[in-house]
RNA sequence: GCCAGCGUAGCUCAGCUGGUAGAGCUACUGAUUUGUAAUCAGUGGGUCGGGGGUUCGAGUCCCUCCGCUGGCUCCA
């Protein structure tokens, strides 16, 4: 007798082995019918495994969170048994499941998205045969005889241990595959081929270059179709193209992946730098600056000539060479070092917005995400070791404070010890506690990425997340064991020795060029009050009205808002239509009622139009909305 | 840097298998003086990303360079 318990701690008895299939069954059919694999004793299994002991099980259905990436990667070994039978001569490699889909990685001819609907044709015919998954456990010699001809699969064989490898096979197609999948092909209800891209075999570049085709897969045309209209979405608030129509910022060949920045994307920039440097100043920071461009004999004192020349910018002066910088910290080194520090004067916070460059690959840049020149709000932040904590919990804070004035919410990850490191065993043991000692305090919730910290030192990354629920890393606190010993930092302490102080670099914004990308694709171009290039336009009914349309303007100019005036002899439906287009939080027509009346009619962008508001009002309420930097209008 | 796709007026796009470039919006001019998402008419605007080639003839085919987009790699 074979006994299961159930996850509600039910307990039913089976003669002799039963697979997940005849639970379910035993259960209802309806529940076998959803059934994609089976949680034994934590693991997860294909529904069809035998059950040999008594266990916990816990049926997954199409329901439960894990069986979308089980359906995945069936999808991903469709896709994979589609294209052999389209290209005879293709071998594939891996194949795995990634946040939004799955890919797999096939040493193929060159393919484009046009080829994309006969591999979906093809896998179609496999789904509606609805061809069971087989697995099969198989030794290393057999394995390693089946793929000879398959240098890619040899390579992975050989890496596996005896004994633990499988093969899945589905009608005539059988792969290398640990498993899961779900019971039989037809179980991928809606799937869509996304995109493919060159990737090179174990990620080398001196390796070949592989076709990484993507794909994603959902149990409903409707879940598909929601996520292919969240892509649309996400298109529609392209930072790129709500940049072009708002005028905000431009890209030129002649400064490739360095922004311009436009008037109004120069007055978003400003307010959020207004903002930043009062909330620095309430924190305890002093701001400073250093220069762009310093001696190569500084990089090399950093470590920066050694390990990061290949992304600077370097250039000759008076025959000696120099670099522009690609981070800020060595100059802040400079700073610390200038005089003597006591403890008393720990910490200190020196924040700087910082303008770095560095050439990264011409593939990589993307708009305002991905540039070669961007500015840091950087800051380093000297302390005892006793300080660290809460430094760092100060810093957490401090980022959350910003963060949620702009209604984003954000999740940390620390990061760990590296296998390339320099500092002792003891020092990473007090940074790394200090770094999760502040962790526990603040008391959210964080994920551990081993050994990914950087060489000189753990971190703490803050990933924000936008409207559209992507996530974005943006703020990070980097322990940096390395840049004070290398300029032989110190303070003297309480009796009177030389100590060397603990630094780290921190950044909330990350780079100032892509948290305003983010900013724009978060608010879809609809910008808070506070934070508008145009907060406010007025819209003359006729030409008769526009002089005192004018004086209204200078009243709000000298209340400081962000007024323009559309003059142009159009109609009022052409000047509502542009506004809205522009994304202009207040639209306000001026005509002679309102003249007469003192009053205004005020559109927001939700297409609401008020009537007949009192002037005073209306300024009252936009300060209020300003000075608030109220996320949602009130109005 | 690598793979794939793309590059036609300021913007969005049309231009079939090669036969000497087109629309809407924008801009400008005129009329209209407008009450909450495009008033009407006229005018201007392009060495079809650059260069080279094939051809009687190239926006269209080929080569090459540049740029953009999605990925790879890297990262803020």
């Amino acid at each position: 007798m074979i006994n299961i318990t159930l996850p509600d701690g039910s307990i039913k008895e089976f003669p002799n082995s039963p697979t997940g299939a005849d639970i379910a069954k035993s259960i209802s059919e309806g529940l076998f019918r959803n059934c994609v694999a089976v949680e034994i004793d934590g693991e997860i299994k294909d529904l069809n495994c035998k059950i040999e002991k008594d266990a916990r099980v816990r049926l997954i259905t199409t329901k439960d969170k894990d069986a979308l990436g089980i359906m995945r990667h069936s999808a991903a070994h469709v896709m994979a048994h589609a294209i052999l039978c389209l290209y005879k001569q293709a071998k594939l490699t891996i194949g795995p499941i990634i946040e939004d889909g799955f890919y797999y990685d096939i040493d193929m001819e060159p393919v484009s998205q046009e080829d994309f609907l006969k591999i979906e044709a093809e896998m179609q015919k496999i789904i509606k045969a609805k061809l069971p998954f087989a697995r099969k456990e198989i030794g290393k010699k057999e394995a390693l005889e089946f793929y000879k001809e398959d240098p890619y699969k040899t390579e992975l064989i050989s890496e596996l241990e005896d004994g633990t490898i499988s093969f899945y096979s589905q009608g005539d197609f059988t792969d290398l595959c640990r498993g899961p999948h779900v019971p039989h092909t037809g179980f991928i209800e809606a799937v869509q081929l996304t995109k493919v891209s060159g990737a090179y075999w174990r990620a080398d570049q001196k390796n070949d270059q592989l076709q990484r085709i993507y794909g994603t897969a959902f149990f409903s045309q409707k879940e598909l179709k929601a996520y292919m209209r969240f892509l649309e979405e996400a298109k529609k608030r392209n930072h790129r193209k709500v940049g072009a129509v708002l005028d905000l910022f431009s890209f030129h060949d002649e400064a490739r992946g360095m922004p311009f920045f436009h008037a109004k994307g120069m007055e978003i920039w400003n307010t959020l730098l207004d903002f930043w440097r009062k909330e620095h100043k309430k924190a305890g920071y002093i701001e400073t600056k250093t220069p762009l461009i310093l001696n190569r004999k500084l990089w090399e004192k950093s470590g920066h000539w050694e390990n990061y020349r290949e992304n600077m910018y370097t250039t000759k002066i008076d025959e000696e060479d120099y670099a522009i910088k690609p981070m800020n910290c060595p100059g802040g080194m400079l700073l610390y070092g200038l005089k003597p520090r006591s403890y008393k004067d720990l910490p200190i916070r020196a924040a700087e917005i910082g303008l770095v460059h560095r050439h990264e690959l011409s593939g990589v840049l993307s708009g305002l995400f991905r540039v070669r020149a961007f500015h840091q709000d950087d800051a380093h932040i000297f302390m005892t070791e006793a300080q660290i904590h809460d430094e760092i919990l100060g810093v957490l804070r401090f980022a959350e404070k910003i963060y949620s004035t702009f209604g984003l919410d954000f999740h940390l990850e620390l990061s760990t010890r590296p296998e390339q490191f320099i500092g002792t065993d003891e020092q990473w043991e007090t940074a790394t506690s200090g770094l999760e000692a502040a962790l526990k305090i603040y008391n959210k919730e964080y994920k551990i990425n081993e050994k990914d910290g950087a060489f000189y030192g753990p971190k703490i990354d803050m990933h924000i997340e936008d409207a559209l629920g992507r996530t974005w890393q943006c703020g990070t606190i980097q322990l940096d064991m390395s840049l004070p010993e290398r300029f032989d930092l110190s303070y003297i302490d309480n009796r009177n020795e030389k100590v060397r102080p603990i630094m780290i670099h921190r950044v909330i914004y990350g780079s100032v060029e892509r948290f305003l990308g983010i900013l724009i694709e978060h608010f879809a171009g609809r910008f808070p009050l506070w934070l508008s290039p145009v907060q406010i336009i007025i819209l003359p009914i006729n030409d008769e009205i526009i002089p005192y349309a004018e004086k209204v303007k200078a009243e709000f100019e000298n209340k400081n808002f962000k007024v323009e005036i559309d003059k142009r002899t159009e109609s009022l439906n052409k000047k509502v239509r542009n506004a809205q287009i522009n994304k202009i939080p207040l639209i306000v027509t001026i005509g002679a009622k309102e003249k007469e009346a003192d009053t205004l009619s005020v559109r927001t962008l939700d297409g609401k139009v008020k009537y007949g508001i009192a002037k005073k009002e209306f300024i009252d309420k936009v300060i209020d909305n300003i000075s608030d930097k109220n996320l949602k209008l009130i109005f």
